[in-house]
DNA sequence: CATTTATAATTCAATAGTGTACTATTAACT
DNA sequence: AGTTAATAGTACACTATTGAATTATAAATG
């Protein structure tokens, strides 16, 4: 018994349901291969994000970045700035704004969960080839 | 700016941030289409799996079929049947077990948000053909 | 310049979901 | 039968996320 035959399986209704349940699914393997790390796979975005954008990132620029709401990130680097992972500085050019940067050792934990997810994603992916990848990003990228 | 671009597009750990992100998105939209009457998604399928169950269901075979831990189908059912939409009865042949059946009120639920979900997945799947919607589902359960 | 409008971030209350511990009951095994 | 192990459901504390209200600052406009 797998779990596709736990799901509505008829139309589009059970197709968005699989979509739903795998991507909660999916969520929860990366959590859990990040979970020795201490990290989640939104703390991990939010890492990949800072470290990849080439000017220091604002709350709101990170919340969209996240496709979240901005309180969430307010909390998300509340926590991830208690553990030393970010840092909070004040925009220099708003006086209003704060910007988000990593610290070191912020920037080790990134490379850490990166590693991390690189196996857990083999995992997930294990039966699939380049084309079954290409295909599924297509697709979703279509919704 | 679409969507996509917000997400890290590299590689297999791009295209599962994807898949959250788009499971995530997709549950949103559902459970706005099904908020005007009450619903939402996981409680839609809840009555889904009552209505299309042979027999009277348990509680532990309900979490199975809604993919969650039975404390949280507890809690489900407990605000299901403070709303009059199900009901619980004790299981005859078990005297720990309770059996959730619909109310009257939930049949109408459930076809009431089945119309809903129709609507709101047919502009979900706007940019789908057949052959496209048969591709996903064959992919997602691959995962 | 004064006033209105928009934006950045935070606080707080509410909701959904998880995991653990617990109670009651049933099944399994001497 | 008597003990042990498994199972059904619940209670409760905790986390993640959301949305509304609030404060402070910036931008736009008469």
């Amino acid at each position: 018994m797998n779990d596709f035959e736990q799901c509505p399986t008829e139309g589009a209704i059970g197709l968005l349901s699989l979509l739903i349940t795998r991507g909660r699914l999916a969520e929860a393997r990366l959590d859990g291969s990040l979970a020795a790390a201490g990290l989640t796979f939104v703390k991990w975005r939010a890492l990949d994000a800072l470290i990849k954008s080439e000017t220091a990132t604002g709350l709101t620029v990170l919340a969209d970045k996240l496709n979240c709401v901005k309180s969430n990130v307010t909390q998300l680097v509340d926590k991830l700035e208690a553990e030393g992972i970010v840092r909070r500085v004040p925009d220099p050019g708003d006086r209003r704004g704060t910007l988000v940067e990593l610290t070191g050792a912020g920037r080790g934990l990134h490379k850490a969960g990166r590693d991390a997810l690189e196996n857990a994603t083999r995992q997930l992916f294990a039966s699939f080839d380049e084309d079954a990848m290409a295909s599924l990003r297509r697709l979703l990228i279509l919704l």
